[in-house]
DNA sequence: GATCTGTCTATTGTTTACGATGTTGTGACC
DNA sequence: GGTCACAACATCGTAAACAATAGACAGATC
């Protein structure tokens, strides 16, 4: 079962970390599913242990619910979950715009502004969603690094994955108006005007937030409910939309392709989105 | 070698987590020094899988640096660790503070002050200096409850660990001054002056990190992970440039006793500080 | 003497197998 | 209908083994 391809920097629970990364923004594993170690091994082609570290980083990471002897459970976002989770956004990145303009290097404003360049060529061509959600991570962990600290880097990067998470189903509807308001932000920053791009990033995730609240229903908080009415979901898919979060005793999950299945480095995986 | 208390409700890595912070704390396991999986299994009397695991969380919470094929290395603080982490909890903590008052109930404000009384009684009665700290890392978390966010709290829970580190070496020196500090930031919480609040949080924060300066001497820079080029290359892995050069290659730990030696839950280590 | 090279050792990374234990759901029984 | 015993399932922990590799060390070469 050994792979052939003798290339093995970097631990495999790092490769099947972010694999199932992928499968949960990409709802192959569906929100209230349960993760069952033996079942994901044998998928990725790997064997449990990696399997093991992978799921628990992903609970630490607030990704899945890990029930002490029982499992591990994909989570869904609670309204309160949703509120919380902008409110901690709104807080690290305002602070990070601030530090980064007072931080900023002429290399780094210029760097910000080919993102933005970017994203603005995307638009016009017509990119996929996944690029575009991917430049904007690349963006707000952009803005992270110029601010110079770590833990802050650290953090953010925890909420910009999580964000892909909950974005994932309708993340084409809002790039234009964000890229706007991101480009706001990049030039506050590049000319170092703290305190209006924190106000600037402040604004920006709050109005994120609305355009996510209005578009897309969150979950009734107990649990117990099933059928999530799918009604305003956007045509943008979700296969397994509507899951009842109780009892999936045995979600069915689709089979995925074995992790580090030789490829050196490069791994291209449809989209890889986390910068740096 | 099974443990014969049948009570296993958490599993086992949690202990292990627990047992080695304190370890880290009490600098048994001094900075610098490598641990190894194997010895730190026979001293506590588990197998390597739990503290593989229990590894690793450390390496993501900050404690250890993990080197891929090599071990785990007890991290040290350099002066930009240092200054990134007080920049960080002067964040964290003075939103909470803010939040806190706009959030807090009558028995939320008591709470509060019921720490600062026992504080109080504390200092008088001369009670050891990790019991006052357990009491100050509580006062803090229950600033973070206060505000009611799950996602800071769990980022702040991260923080006051490692601030509990930090301060090992000299937590007692400053403590009479801290806890006038604290029992204002209780009192503009209970009264819901927001921004007083907060004010008051990042003061205490910011004089915190200048007695921590006064009296501890840092590291020289170079430590532990590696230095993140800030924007720019998006794609380079930067594979752990600084290494921790320090060099303890088997510093010689002490033994420590096993964990989960008995004992159903209560569990009566040195200090149990860590709040909920 | 300094540098390069090859070997050796220690430690991690991963797999496999097994037993113990806790959770959940089910069906018998009252 | 409600309660209890039981079986199925999955995790948790242990143990043992092996491959791969990073680092240390000795020896050869310049």
């Amino acid at each position: 079962m050994v792979d052939p391809s003798p290339i093995h920097a970097v631990p495999l629970r790092e490769h099947v970390y972010e694999r199932l990364q992928e499968m949960l923004i990409a709802r192959v594993l569906p929100p209230g599913g349960h993760l069952v170690e033996e079942r994901l091994a044998g998928q990725l082609g790997v064997s449990r242990g990696p399997v093991r570290e992978a799921l628990q980083r992903l609970h630490r990471d607030g990704w899945v619910t890990l029930r002490p002897r029982y499992g591990a459970f994909v989570n869904q976002p609670t309204p309160d979950q949703v509120t919380e989770f902008f409110e901690a956004r709104e807080l690290l990145e305002s602070w990070a715009a601030s530090l980064a303009a007072q931080r900023c290097t002429d290399g780094d404003g210029a760097a910000l502004l080919r993102i933005c360049d970017e994203a603005d060529e995307g638009l016009r061509t017509g990119r996929a969603a996944g690029e575009m959600a991917a430049l904007t991570a690349r963006f707000h962990t952009t803005v992270l690094e110029i601010a110079r600290n770590h833990i802050l880097l650290e953090f953010g990067r925890q909420l910009s994955h999580r964000s892909r998470w909950f974005f994932a189903p309708l993340v084409s509807s809002l790039a234009p108006r964000a890229w706007e308001e991101h480009r706001a932000v990049a030039e506050l920053i590049g000319s170092g005007r703290a305190d209006e791009a924190a106000a600037a990033m402040r604004t920006h995730i709050s109005e994120s937030r609305d355009a996510y609240l209005e578009t897309q229903p969150v979950a009734p908080d107990g649990g117990a409910d099933a059928a999530v009415p799918a009604a305003a979901v956007p045509a943008a898919a979700v296969p397994a939309a509507a899951v009842p979060d109780a009892a999936v005793p045995h979600a069915a999950v689709p089979d995925a392709a074995p992790v580090g299945a030789g490829r050196p480095a490069g791994d291209a995986l449809p989209s890889r989105a986390a910068p740096t």
